[in-house]
DNA sequence: AGCGAACATCTTGAGCTTGAAATGAAACGC
DNA sequence: GCGTTTCATTTCAAGCTCAAGATGTTCGCT
């Protein structure tokens, strides 16, 4: 780490000030999700969850029994990739599947009295924890940032 | 898709305004960044590269030969990533490794002159697709949330 | 009713990323 | 000088994610 020589020219390229800021942008963006993913993953770890498991028991614990369709285009994750996560977690018995009776197509996830006990334990901590992290904003830096995240990352869904 | 019940009891919990605000930054940030990181793969696919081997290239192409962990610490990515994706892009030609004088733990990665015309032309274009998705904010916009993700991001990896 | 399009889920295979341990090299302290 | 610590890279195994295709279901149209 820190191996940049002072002198080894980089040579400074422009694809115009509106190619430029959106490049620079997105590196922040990339860079700092990176950064945050991890404070929260690490805290995931300790649960004995990965951060894609939590994520869906905080979808169901917050929302209540979704199907996994839905789960999915909440946690903008590929089908395979619930089943898969929805296979780990009912195989620990955090979730059970049940399948609609309306539209049989659809597998409801429903939270296990042992994935609610699971996220009544846990997930106050974590919170606290993400919290903490985000005290190097302001809570006015903090809404401004959530705003603008959510506004581009709604247009960038939008338009493919 | 869509298939949210309207009643269907999402019980609303709070675990104090500076957390739920928290929450709600980092589901912002998870979201609009795998949102953007979506359509920065899907064009760098066209290219016939993945986006950690564009990564490595664009580094290299605009600052000059690095050593690899120099490399890993701007991308936020480990050692043995490193290693494996400056070997795939040392099999395709467009890296190559040498051994620096100096200090002989040390790697230094180069662009070959194919590596750098693969990104003289399509780099620009890739910078042009990203400009096109920022367009939904407006410069202003752009630099304000590039600036709060430096703040952020530089915060949350000095405290660990 | 019947057909084709759209949908939800699951399966499979391939690729990406990580963490931990191994190797070789430099820096530090005494 | 010598041993300890730190560092850069590599190797390896395990786990995550995706894309594409298969299966079963529903919807829309005629």
């Amino acid at each position: 780490m820190k191996r940049a020589g002072p002198s080894t020219g980089g040579r400074r390229r422009s694809y115009g000030t509106a190619a430029d800021r959106a490049l620079n942008l997105w590196v922040a963006l990339a860079r700092c999700a990176s950064s945050v993913s991890r404070v929260s993953a690490r805290d995931i770890h300790r649960y004995g969850l990965t951060q894609a498991q939590f994520a869906v028991l905080e979808v169901l614990y917050h929302k209540g029994p979704l199907p996994l369709c839905t789960i999915g285009a909440k946690l903008l994750v590929t089908s395979g990739n619930i089943t898969y996560v929805a296979d780990q977690l009912e195989g620990s018995g955090f979730l059970r599947r049940e399948r609609s009776a309306e539209d049989r197509r659809v597998v409801l996830a429903k939270l296990t009295s042992q994935g609610e006990a699971l996220l009544d334990k846990h997930f106050p901590s974590h919170a606290a924890r993400m919290a903490e992290a985000a005290r190097a904003l302001s809570p006015r830096e903090q809404e401004a940032l959530a705003r603008l995240l959510k506004k581009w990352g709604k247009a960038t869904r939008k338009d493919q």
